[in-house]
DNA sequence: CTGAAAGCGCTTACAG
DNA sequence: CTGAAAGCGCTTACAG
């Protein structure tokens, strides 16, 4: 029982090229110091020979440490939307540590940019080699993206993107699609009225998410002629009071509200006033997996949630950074994320 | 920059134990030879330090090969399901193969037991270490998989399971819960009638999957108290023109069907008949995401799709076998896969 | 019952 | 521009 005796090493090519492994070494991670002959010779029987480097070793004799730096919001009261992400990383952390990688873990406050900027300058004045970022305050974060790119250091961006920039990778959701099956959904509970309402909670009104998703959304009406009344309202201030306050309003000003469409994870909030309100016979849809949301889905209070599966966003993330820096493989530039539908009946199976 | 100095390895054991380090690595794998009283001194060492192996140093040093033997349909011209669990497999294999482990794959043919023996006995007939098998044919796989139990081969089953059995694990559906979610899905799509059909398209038709399906399918309705009248019927012809065939007497008998649940991915099959027959009106639910099932979900001949991640099923017991062998990881005895909905709308983003 | 030594496939100073 | 040698943390014969 040994391993096959096919395998081609340094040894093997260093053998065949008349040079030491060192030199092959030096072909191999395109370091200086090699004459163009003998970098020519060694790379054709790499070819040749179809070298596959084992990364076991690879990793094991050098003593290099590679430093990633993570930069994402803080679990707040508000909301534990960002627990999952960082469960995925922290799995990632655990998996490529023993590959000599190191990860500094930075929070900002979801509620002030300025504490973002404050992070972003720690992770800049560290060595760093890689960063891992959700791009929540859109401004702050092109700044920060910008200097990273700069000094050539990668970046993945998880849960929302910004196209237009040189990323590694952007790994989450389809944010149009996303609202385009949530609409879609909501038909399903629609009765006469067709009356709906499209609610944002978030201090920032006017983020990228929200609008793509409410774009997606509408976009599934028209597509299919369905008559529909659609309201939209931002509640910019997040605390359960104003949430309250500005339902009460919304639902004294439309009573025959049908249905609702919340488009980020605050929806059992919503919920939470419902119940209250005693108008169960509103649907309610909105976003991710969270403890509080799963409770009210159960209740029947919301009909779906839909999801795309944060945890995994982390995780893939951080293996991304890890792929590119240690395999130096090639890395997609955009993943989506599956746009996956919770209901009551399938929740208890369902993975982040 | 240097591997943290803190990391503890069987040199540093065998210093502080006094002994050699291959001392260290006998009481590390439990091998014989070494004395009670120096392998507790050992033994309190390693506890003390939290010692960690590094896996990657392990493996490069062994020049074992552990091997590995898969046992699963083909895939074939009625269904490609099978497809998807090969892809996962594929994929832990390419993972793990730099660990210096083999994997031999054996495929049966869904419509003879005969060829599942032939392939059951080569798979015993080689010395393998684990193995990852779907127990289509219930007694079969029974004898199959006392006879490796009885040479302490652990296994794995995935898509279905055989709960009474000493499995390292199972990794698959609920089915009954899926079945559930099924019932649930359907009621979106009934109007008046409340007349449905459950349909079995299988050689198999008192399999133990099917059987869970329909139950948990029933349970839905008993539970919620609709009135549903539920027909069901077997197909145990495959071929089309069986199916075409039986479909048309079903549906002469039952005009005023509303919708189709289909038990597993020959949906399509039914997808094909409605749409020749302009049957459009019946709502129609199946499983798995198979390229013909989703044309047909485009088109709007099927409403859902539900899926159990097949190629996951596959990656995750090829892993839990690693685990297991190389890693003498402990595995949990169930894995249940989510119960995903696919619709029209989110099938873009699907990860199998 | 125990240990010294070679080796897994790489990387890394160091010397020339 | 190039090579000899040590070493990463383990495993494995082999010798005693």
């Amino acid at each position: 029982m040994k391993k096959e005796a096919t395998y081609f090493g340094v040894k093997e090519i260093a053998r065949r090229a008349n040079v030491s492994i060192a030199t092959v070494d030096r072909v191999l991670h395109n370091r200086s110091g090699v004459s163009e002959k003998t970098k020519k010779k060694i790379n054709d029987i790499i070819t040749e020979l179809d070298y596959q480097p084992n990364i076991l070793a690879s990793r094991l004799a050098s003593k290099k440490i590679i430093s990633l730096a993570v930069l994402i919001p803080r679990v707040s009261e508000e909301t534990d939307f960002w627990e999952a992400p960082l469960r995925g990383i922290s799995r990632a952390e655990a998996e490529i540590r023993k590959y000599g990688i190191q990860v500094s873990e930075h929070f900002f406050d979801l509620n002030d940019k300025h504490s973002f900027e404050t992070q972003a300058q720690l992770v800049l004045g560290s060595d760093v080699q890689g960063v891992l970022l959700s791009p929540t305050f859109l401004d702050e974060s092109r700044d920060f993206l910008q200097k990273c790119h700069d000094r050539k250091i990668p970046f993945v961006l998880i849960d929302s993107d910004v196209p237009d920039l040189d990323r590694l990778c952007y790994i989450g959701p389809h944010l149009f699609q996303s609202g385009y099956v949530g609409a879609k959904l909501l038909t399903y509970r629609l009765k006469e009225n067709h009356k709906v309402l499209v609610l944002n909670i978030s201090q920032e009104a006017d983020s990228y998410n929200f609008m793509q998703i409410e774009e997606g959304f509408r976009a599934y009406f028209s597509d299919h002629q369905q008559p529909c009344e659609i309201i939209r309202s931002d509640i910019s201030h997040t605390d359960p009071l104003s949430i309250t306050r500005d339902l009460t309003r919304i639902l004294h000003e439309h009573s025959d509200l049908e249905a609702i469409f919340v488009t980020n994870s605050r929806v059992f909030a919503v919920a939470a006033f419902l119940k209250k309100a005693a108008r169960t016979d509103i649907s309610l849809i909105g976003y991710d997996f969270l403890k509080q949301n799963i409770t009210y889905l159960k209740e029947g209070l919301i009909d779906f949630l839909i999801c795309h599966k944060p945890e995994e966003q982390g995780y893939r993330g951080m293996m991304a950074l890890y792929q590119k820096l240690v395999l130096g493989a090639t890395i997609e530039k955009v993943h989506f994320m599956p746009i996956d539908i919770i209901t009551k009946e399938n929740q208890a199976f369902y993975q982040n």
